[in-house]
DNA sequence: ATCACGACTTGATTCCACCACC
DNA sequence: GGTGGTGGAATCAAGTCGTGAT
């Protein structure tokens, strides 16, 4: 713990305090401020920073930062300040404020010093050695201490994330090398060997109790090759899924209500590519449900709808509480099932009753080894890249955007999402003004071609021919111009809203999107940025054009 | 069957450096 | 030369799924 500067926190409310005691909690008056001890002050400084941030307004956030800030402070500070409202952090925010100004006007020289000391530091710690071969590391920085953020409506937002110590830290590494030293003064909780896991550090966070890793960078030859077997067994699911779907659909007319579910289960899994949904300890988290946790209120049926029949309307809060809203028309059967699961039951049961992941994923294994629910999330992607693709590419098109769309397509079926960018609206605007002025030079040159045209044929000379050509192909190349710039901004109002990463990242096998590139002559560059070609290294390197997922 | 835990992947957001544009 | 817009990297939360004890 470093005080960078000391401030005084305002407390208003209490009188003044004749002898407050320690040295570090200073005089107290009203409303004066409160100098703090170093450790509490630190912990006001989390919530000060974050001051002009939404959450920081929101109750429960507020209570459980209180609660926790409480406990760090000396008996006389609790003794002082033992109402939230009353305390002002604007002084704290505003230094906050102050120092990211004074980062920002740093000379060129100044930035340069910090950033050779980061490349020092990542070269040193940043890198590992695993067979015999330098592996760069993922995450080699103990996360510091803060305040929790957690997604959504969490239970647990605003509680402090401690400040994690070298007595808190496992090392894990091989018997022969030679143990990273902790800092001066201190001790490693445990230092292991354990050569079945592929952690080299690890620690248990506070606030919820889990286990943090380090681990390797998506570059590293274990990762890819982990990520190599995960598409092969997608591959595997797309030669047995015909068998499968049968499977479930038998299940659909089983006499076991439980087999009923899981048919019912898997098809949603299997057509929507929904999360398995395991349970979660209820209060712990935030409310969110993936399939098989789905409950009653989650979805609603309609026996017809928009000129449909047997339409399920989904609305529930799935991972890191990202909404799932669809109207899906349904096989006749599964909506019938559906009608039954729901039978007595009150908006908050669980639609499923009768099974959850771990069952379902043994029956899936059943089907075929390796086989989980997350696979067919996988397949799905992948499948449906690979057929956008070949719809999509065409000579017409400029051949990026269809990438992006077929890109977006998966995206959309996995319900990746992203709040759309500040500057959208901007952007946009800006994208509509250049379309209208290119509109209207268009309108210019189509003029002027009709002219030159009543020209040539008032009187046929060879100059005013190549003056019609001239302008001919000059409404021809501001149309493009403009077609372009229309898609251009058709292709930014789709993407408002869709995450593009997430699939690309960890969906869609890249030997289809290498094999594309190498099949319409595109650079794997304008697909892949310099991380993303070295985490699927192994798939450049592997695939050619004829490559079929 | 249920539970707690451990390891690993997936995910949105935030941060930051760079570059085109004025 | 400043600046704001953007893509990429970093961050760390939140899932999935397996294991082993009860």
């Amino acid at each position: 713990v470093s005080r960078c500067t000391s401030f005084d926190l305002t407390v208003s409310g209490w009188q003044k305090m004749e002898n407050p005691g320690t040295q570090s909690a200073g005089t107290l008056y009203c409303p004066h401020p409160l100098r703090l001890s170093i450790v509490a002050e630190e912990v006001a400084t989390f919530y000060a920073k974050m001051l002009d941030h939404e959450y920081t307004s929101k109750e429960i956030f507020q209570k459980n930062f209180f609660t926790d800030w409480r406990e760090e402070m000396t008996a006389e500070e609790r003794d002082l300040i033992c109402e939230f409202s009353k305390c002002d952090f604007g002084e704290m925010h505003r230094y906050f404020v102050e120092q990211s100004e004074k980062k920002k006007d740093m000379s060129k020289e100044e930035k340069e010093v910090l950033k050779e000391e980061t490349k020092k530091l990542t070269e040193e710690y940043g890198y590992c050695l695993l067979d015999g071969h330098k592996e760069k590391i993922g995450n080699f920085r103990v996360e510091p201490p803060g305040l929790f953020r957690g997604r959504g409506e969490h239970p647990k937002m605003g509680k402090l994330k401690k400040r994690i110590l070298p007595e808190d830290i496992i090392i894990n590494c091989s018997n022969d090398s030679k143990t990273p030293e902790p800092p001066k003064g201190h001790k490693w909780k445990e230092v292991r060997h354990d050569d079945t896991v592929t952690w080299l550090a690890s620690w248990v966070e506070n606030v919820q109790g889990s286990i943090k890793y380090i681990m390797l960078n998506p570059s590293s030859k274990l990762k890819g090759e982990k990520d190599w077997q995960k598409y092969e067994i997608a591959r595997k699911l797309k030669l047995k899924v015909e068998t499968i779907r049968k499977e479930y659909e038998r299940d659909w007319k089983s006499k076991e209500m439980k087999k009923r579910q899981k048919g019912v289960a898997v098809y949603f899994i299997d057509k929507l590519a929904l999360r398995a949904g395991n349970e979660k300890e209820e209060g712990e988290t935030a409310d969110t449900v993936g399939c098989c946790s789905l409950r009653v209120e989650h979805i609603t049926l309609h026996k017809e709808l928009d000129g449909q029949e047997c339409v399920v309307e989904f609305d529930f809060l799935g991972k890191d509480s990202i909404r799932y809203y669809n109207k899906v028309p349904v096989d006749k059967r599964v909506f019938k099932n559906l009608k039954l699961f729901m039978e007595n039951k009150n908006p908050e049961d669980d639609l499923f009753d009768r099974i959850n992941t771990t069952y379902l994923n043994k029956t899936l294994n059943n089907s075929m080894t390796g086989l989980t629910a997350k696979v067919f999330r996988t397949y799905n992607a992948s499948t449906t890249l690979q057929e956008q693709l070949s719809k999509l590419t065409s000579r017409m098109w400029h051949k990026l955007l269809s990438y992006n769309r077929a890109n977006r397509a998966v995206a959309i079926l996995c319900n990746h999402q992203r709040t759309a960018p500040k500057t959208f609206e901007k952007s946009m605007q800006n994208l509509q003004q250049k379309i209208e002025l290119k509109q209207k030079q268009l309108d210019e040159a189509k003029a002027e071609l009709k002219k030159a045209k009543s020209d040539y044929r008032e009187s046929k000379t060879e100059k005013l021919k190549r003056l019609v050509e001239q302008k001919e192909k000059m409404v021809k190349r501001l149309q493009e111009q403009l077609k372009k710039l229309q898609l251009q901004m058709t292709d930014r109002e789709e993407n408002k809203v869709i995450a593009l990463g997430t699939s690309k990242l960890n969906y869609l096998d890249p030997r289809i999107s290498v094999a594309w590139c190498k099949k319409f002559d595109v650079p794997i560059e304008k697909i892949y940025n310099k991380t993303q070609r070295d985490k699927f290294a192994w798939a450049i390197d592997m695939t050619n054009e004829d490559f079929e997922f």
